[in-house]
DNA sequence: TATGAAAATGAAAATCAATTTCAAATTTAA
DNA sequence: TTAAATTTGAAATTGATTTTCATTTTCATA
């Protein structure tokens, strides 16, 4: 690796085209081919791992047994980004929220962690699924 | 399944006996095995499934590509657990905070979302690792 | 204290994401 | 150039977990 090559571009250029998504490794591939533009498997997910290392993008898992998630970070300073799961439904809440800030504070002060913004995920229950368990 | 089975109730011990520590599937399959009590590795794996869906114990993930980690719930009310995982030195810090209050009542009152305490898994850097790449 | 239906077991096979292998293709540097 | 280094990708491998299915166990009731 190092540079750059045809398809690390190409797999991080579908990746900022779809800032606002996540991507699997294998709908990247896939949205490639369908591009006329194939990329075997194995060269996406070294060009992934390396432009997770790097820190261009995000890499998190939704759920158990579930593919990784990959999406692009952009400048970062907008992106305090994180995820909430239902383990209900399987909805996914993308959350912008300052909160991450105190979270951040409290883990730093208190536990002497520094916390990675980019691959936080929760666990529980939506309203609607919170709704509908209590009959 | 419904019921109880020898078999679940040998993991099932076995997990409250190491209610301080968690195992995976395979290391709960070795010690039972150790034990002379062996359990097959598809009867363990529907047990703490069972268990899991049950409520008793709580299964997370601390990294990607590693086995999943069981680990007994006890009563609850004592168990505000979390994780903390290094990064850079994979060390898991297991901490119980009350701090998890406030993160609840934000999502609960800011996103109207109920949190499952049991597994959290926060990433970042410890403060050793942390210490290290600053050089 | 049978008997049979329903549930549980476990060895082996299947699955599935992710990684590794390796020969061929491409890129880089001298 | 030309040789060395890097990258590619098809195919094989890995490793955790799940499924299959023939067999065993459990349990209610005859």
């Amino acid at each position: 690796m190092g540079y750059k090559t045809k398809q690390g571009e190409r797999i991080f250029d579908l990746l900022i085209k779809n800032e606002d998504r996540h991507l699997t490794a294998e709908e990247i591939c896939r949205f490639l081919k369908e591009e006329g533009e194939a990329v075997g498997m194995a060269t996406v997910y070294r060009n992934l791992e390396k432009l997770v290392t790097e820190g261009k993008i995000r890499r998190y898992r939704l759920d158990e047994g579930e593919s990784a998630c990959y999406q692009y970070i952009g400048d970062g300073s907008c992106h305090e980004h994180f995820h909430l799961k239902c383990v209900e439904c399987g909805g996914v809440i993308h959350l912008e929220c300052g909160y991450l800030d105190e979270l951040n504070s409290h883990l730093l002060n208190h536990h002497d962690f520094h916390l990675d913004r980019t691959k936080i995920v929760l666990y529980g229950l939506c309203s609607e699924c919170k709704k509908g368990a209590e009959k």
